[in-house]
DNA sequence: GAGTGGTCTAGACCACAAT
DNA sequence: TTGTGGTCTAGACCACTCC
């Protein structure tokens, strides 16, 4: 019987999973080795072939297993674990901790998208893009310069959000369904504008997230997020 | 005919997927709104149940959907981006860009575990644990200092191992399989030791990450790592 | 009690891989 | 040609929710 008896309430495709992930941990299937057929396992624990197929197929969706038509099943290369970032909309985020979040409208303009904007957008030159520079105050504290360039074609009324009542965090994921996005996390010392406006002292570095959306298969933004180095941190787990 | 007709060769359970995905996505069907019945979508597509239950069943797993049993499915809230910073054994990071590793080894010790990391370890004070501390370099420059305090309990062998030829990541998803983690990265000047180490001017930042992972239901490792903040950033996509 | 999802069966036909 | 996975059917019984 495959393995110690599992709960008896549990599912046969679960009990199905639980033997495969057993083998795996312990070492008796390895990387790359081939598991028993959907047709073995029917036999093995008494079961028709579409709940032998369930827990296969699951565990290919948790990449445990990967699956080949025609050859087999294998057990899958270990993963390399993720940490995750949740990107927030900051207001939420620092209500969230129970403090008060207020922002500043330094910048709101409309601009023809120059060389290096370009590059980043993927657009042809002199198309139209908008860009806004926001200060976040965590109880007046400032713990974020958002400096954002916007895809006018993804996001035509970006100009008309009053953004002393909501984020463009919030109009963009209104207005641009987010298909995808890219980043990058960084420290770096900040240029005299982004320190003033941070309050920030002279030595003091800045954490920089750098982050590209897509939607409708086009950049829909990039911002350049700023944040003091002593105050803020990015964190997760899994 | 539920909605334009999808390629012919699309199986019936993902036809009824994006059918679904299709009308959240046009806005007709809202958050917490009920989506038609398996019942229903099977009179709907012409199939058997089995096939629409695995079309919400997965979308449930995706958490696009939400499964009441005795209720019905629901359109779920509204999930947060995520961004994903791959945790890569630094070694194999630096080969995959065809550069070439190594590392420096500066301490490797057994020390009792004081005030601040027995709150770190949520271990008995006076526990053992192993510490090391070594410099990672990519093609000659220093580009990570890792600070590591390791459990005892969790990795016995640890101060047997030649860190020369491998790195304590490595010994570590060998010897302590991996159940989850918690990080916090952050921007910050780096102590003289650590600035020297990484052959860092005197006003550069370091880009830090600081990670728990857990084996067995206890703490196995918490590291610090250092990366002088202009060489070095995380970076993913999604 | 009626409606809904959770699970399962015993077949079936197809596409693809290895031989 | 044989074995494998990919998909599907037309039923079934059960547990749970809501009325």
């Amino acid at each position: 019987m495959a393995r110690a008896a599992t709960a008896q309430g549990t599912p046969a495709f679960q009990r199905i999973k639980d033997h495969v992930l057993g083998k795996i941990h312990d070492g008796d299937w390895r990387e790359g080795d081939a598991i028993p057929t959907e047709e073995a396992l029917c036999k093995l624990f008494g079961v028709s072939r579409m709940t032998a197929n369930r827990a296969l197929r699951e565990l290919a969706a948790e990449q445990v297993v990967v699956r080949v038509q025609g050859s087999g099943t294998f057990v899958a290369q270990e993963r390399y674990q993720a940490t995750v970032v949740a990107i927030k909309n900051i207001a939420d985020e620092v209500r969230a901790r129970g403090h008060a979040h207020r922002s500043e409208l330094h910048k709101l303009e409309r601009v023809r998208a120059a060389d290096q904007q370009v590059v980043r957008f993927g657009l042809p030159p002199g198309s139209v893009l908008f860009h806004s520079l926001i200060v976040h105050f965590e109880n007046d504290q400032p713990i974020q310069v958002e400096d954002r360039w916007v895809n006018a074609a993804v996001a035509p009324d970006y100009l008309a959000q009053d953004f002393s009542k909501s984020t463009p965090n919030e109009y963009l994921m209104r207005a641009a369904p987010l298909q995808g996005a890219s980043y990058e996390i960084e420290a770096s010392m900040p240029p005299p504008e982004i320190a003033e406006m941070l309050r920030m002292g002279e030595r003091e570095p800045c954490l920089v997230l750098r982050r590209k959306t897509m939607s409708r298969n086009q950049v829909a933004s990039v911002a350049v997020l700023w944040h003091p180095g002593g105050k803020y941190s990015f964190s997760g787990a899994f």
